[in-house]
DNA sequence: TTGAAAGCGCTAACAG
DNA sequence: CTGTTAGCGCTTTCAA
């Protein structure tokens, strides 16, 4: 039974003190410790492949070097969830600390609060889009002592550290070209009811269309999985009259959307125009690049972790916010 | 200074020791501790909110409730890292465990070997095509007593608990079909210099073509990114006649390809058949689907888990192994 | 059925 | 400059 080598282990082999041990290993500042004892210390560190134990530095200090972000992934997550996981984790490798990534979802929800939360009492929260979540937790005092930075484009709370993503004037574009490109019958294609009222696409699409003078027209996904929204669309295509655009809740949706177009052998942008939101790479890629509102997922990881290290360093800086435009990138798929 | 609650705090208002508030609230099996005294404990704790300590817990008992997966991804992740790791945080999503994912790469492999590890001591390792990791820590006594299964489609060592991906079926299969479809000039396109001897794809490619008795064609690439692998494309294909064929190393890869050509004006499947490597989704939306080799994913992640979790509960568990076929999934890119 | 006590590995006063 | 000491919150013998 090898059993990991210890501070005491150093010691005894020095002839030190296990504390004297610590010092030279950590606080590299600390004056009061011989450059010789410490390279000696480090040395044999070395040497015994010496291995930190977390978890007693991490009782002792009430630090456990761990950040939690909760993603909002109602159903699976898609391609944005992903890209803002990798940018979150890019930004993170450089730094001493561990991301986990919690799924949080209505399911979730309905668990005690401390399910909520990782297990770990983590150093900081980044809270992507998890509004349900901060709202269910409101105020509670077991929770709110750890820092949280919340980010993303749902925002109901504003009374805290906030990157947020303002995906209006994005929407009001898009619906804006759409309409001064000739369409009338524009179609609205989302999962996402619950949202829906505080969803600035939806407020767009709806706002826009009331003063256009056009009736809206919904496409209700019950799931947004690209599979499923592709039968969906296609069942819809087919017993329906195509409406001119869709203005789709998300790129994925976007995505499978198009396909469905191809299925049916409806042209994008001649027959349907199409326009997405996030950004995400894939919609590049397709032959009829889509049109979509672009958000600064890479700038809001950045600025969101910026925040949150500065909250957990000074927990008395003032309340830090930003709100960054998320913008519409107009491509193929919408032209006319 | 509000400061979390702790088994004693529980203790001193039940008037007990902590001692048995701890038997109470975990081991709900032990016996000697009555039905009264467990209830009246649950339910003070859940009044007082207490939330465990895992460091303290982790410390006394050895054990961190965390895995870990390594996560190949020399330069950016792909499409297929994210499904990877989307796959993995679901299947651990109902465990009583925590996912941190360390992204591995040449630069890591620098740094000393306590650099490699999340400072945690972990419970388990999933080592997603981290070979080189495995290979350079080689029968380091620090690390292998940690439960680690291997996954995907590099495995050098044979040695361990492997989940294990076979390409090669799946390539040969598609250079068959590329060949047999009438292509005879086929390049092959990849990034992957330094894997190239052990990659599957790149063997059967070199083999077939050989075997057909048609020189070989590279075209090289310094990154991945699917923006750097298009515009070298273009490159490519403006300064050379086109291939009949490309054989990319991936999908991101035939993606980028796939819109290279769109960006030429050159038609694919009737100038240029394209077959890419892995199975993400998107290849499935584009106006040409791409034909593809299609890696089980899913089926990997699950059974990796599985392996890592029966391991972690009995170390004497006999070695685990499995191979996982990938199959080439015909769709319209490459159609003759 | 419960309590007392030891100790997991480490950090951080406080002495020397 | 270094050693002694006292916990951090928890689990786990061993006694009662």
């Amino acid at each position: 039974m090898k059993t990991r080598v210890t501070i005491k282990d150093i010691a005894r082999q020095l002839n030190l003190s296990h504390a004297t041990v610590s010092r030279a290993l950590n606080r590299s500042d600390d004056p009061f410790i011989s450059v010789a004892t410490r390279e000696r210390v480090r040395k044999t560190a070395e040497e015994m492949n010496y291995q930190p134990n977390h978890a007693a530095r991490a009782l002792v200090t009430g630090k456990t070097g761990i950040i939690t972000m909760w993603l909002w992934s109602e159903g699976r997550q898609g391609s944005y969830h992903a890209r803002v996981s990798q940018f979150m984790q890019a930004q993170l490798e450089p730094e001493p600390y561990q991301l986990i990534i919690d799924l949080m979802s209505y399911k979730s929800l309905g668990f005690g609060k401390e399910k909520l939360m990782s297990p770990w009492a983590v150093d900081g929260i980044i809270a992507h889009e998890a509004d349900p979540v901060l709202s269910k937790l409101n105020g509670d005092s077991a929770i709110f002592p750890i820092p949280i930075v919340s980010m993303g484009a749902y925002q109901l709370m504003y009374t805290q550290d906030l990157v947020g993503v303002d995906i209006r004037p994005g929407s009001d574009a898009a619906m804006d070209h759409l309409i001064l490109g000739g369409r009338k019958r524009i179609a609205y294609l989302t999962d996402d009811l619950p949202h829906r009222v505080t969803d600035a696409r939806y407020v767009a699409y709806t706002v826009k269309m009331e003063e256009a003078g056009f009736p809206t027209e919904f496409i209700p996904l019950e799931n947004p999985l690209r599979a499923v929204v592709r039968t969906k669309m296609r069942e819809y295509l087919e017993s329906h009259q195509p409406p001119e655009a869709i203005f789709c809740h998300n790129d994925d949706m976007a995505i499978a959307a198009y396909r469905a177009l191809c299925d049916l052998g409806i042209r994008c942008p001649d027959d349907v125009a199409l326009v997405g939101c996030d950004g995400i790479e894939d919609t590049e890629y397709l032959e009829t690049p889509i049109t979509t509102i672009v958000q600064p997922m890479e700038r809001m990881c950045e600025l969101a972790w910026e925040y949150l290290s500065r909250r957990m360093k000074d927990p008395s800086t003032p309340i830090q916010q930003t709100w960054l435009p998320a913008k519409l990138e107009i491509r193929e798929s919408s032209m006319s």
